[in-house]
DNA sequence: TCATCACCTGGAGA
DNA sequence: ATCTCCAGGTGAT
């Protein structure tokens, strides 16, 4: 079991994995479906429902992950710059509806979209004479229409969420049941869904699923990957990843970087946007 | 199979 | 103020 005296929050939460948590003087607030968790550092929880050890992965072997991905001398010199930055663990539903939303949006606007969405539809959470909305679930979400969801600013968007909230509802999305899928049959299942590709589904997986051997390929990664690994990762050229460069990527990725790739790849992106002085909560 | 392109919206920069 | 550009992509042509 890993001591809670080793995440840092500041890099967890500022890492991109997340977009509705906010800082109230001491303390980070967050919203992690029907629970709201407040937490200060060095790490102590205020509140929150459930158990924090789910939350921050403190299952994971970290040391174990750490000599792994340090095999790399790039992701391992990340490591120790980034040290105690974690994955996390999140609401299945939440995480999905929230990277569905961050197609070719920004972070500060994803934030607004989601923000909008849990003070229409969640539940009112007071905290020190503070108001919080729960993320609502796809139940509650089930009779919104597409015209409440543009009100949320969720712009073309509404359509893929509207759908994606269906494909709850019906069963044709069980999480449970993806958790316990092979990564490329998930993977496969996620992406029937419109408005998932590649990229956000490993996005679900990885933050919301277990499966750390995904590595979402955004255009950051991209960058990455073709900047320090050019040998390694040549991307043939083309700027646009088609559906079979993805996979080719990925796979070269995982064998690369090993089981752990996901978490390769969350101090790869941190890295990189604070080297371009990017913006995050 | 692959490259282009439109797409809602709001924030940042000119 | 007003405008342009672009943002952690995806689906349709």
């Amino acid at each position: 079991m890993q001591s809670t005296a080793t995440i840092n929050l500041n890099f967890t939460i500022n890492s991109g994995q997340v977009f509705l948590w906010e800082k109230i003087g001491e303390k980070w607030a967050g919203i992690n479906g029907n629970d709201l968790l407040v937490i200060k550092e060095p790490f102590q929880i205020i509140s929150s429902k459930k158990p924090a050890r789910h939350f921050f992965r403190l299952d994971d072997n970290q040391p174990r992950i750490l000599s792994r991905i340090g095999r790399d001398s790039l992701v391992g010199t990340a490591a120790r710059q980034f040290s105690g930055l974690r994955l996390m663990r999140q609401d299945p539903f939440q995480c999905y509806i929230s990277f569905i939303c961050s197609s070719n949006s920004s972070i500060q606007n994803i934030r607004n979209m989601l923000t909008r969405l849990c003070t229409k539809f969640g539940d009112k959470i007071e905290f020190e004479n503070r108001q919080f909305f729960t993320f609502p679930s796809a139940k509650r979400l089930s009779n919104a229409t597409t015209k409440d969801l543009l009100s949320c600013g969720l712009g073309f968007r509404a359509k893929y969420v509207k759908d994606a909230i269906r494909a709850v509802n019906t069963g044709k999305i069980e999480f449970e049941s993806l958790k316990k899928e092979d990564y490329g049959t998930a993977l496969e299942t996620l992406k029937t869904v419109k408005g998932v590709g590649n990229k956000i589904a490993d996005c679900i997986l990885l933050f919301s699923l277990d499966k750390l051997e995904s590595f979402p390929i955004d255009r950051w990664t991209q960058r990455i990957l073709q900047k320090y690994y050019p040998k390694i990762f040549y991307s043939s050229g083309g700027k646009s990843l088609t559906e079979k460069k993805y996979a080719n990527l990925h796979k070269k990725v995982v064998e690369y970087f090993g089981p752990y790739a996901g978490y390769s790849q969350q101090f790869l992106f941190k890295l990189e946007r604070d080297l371009n002085k990017k913006n995050w909560l």
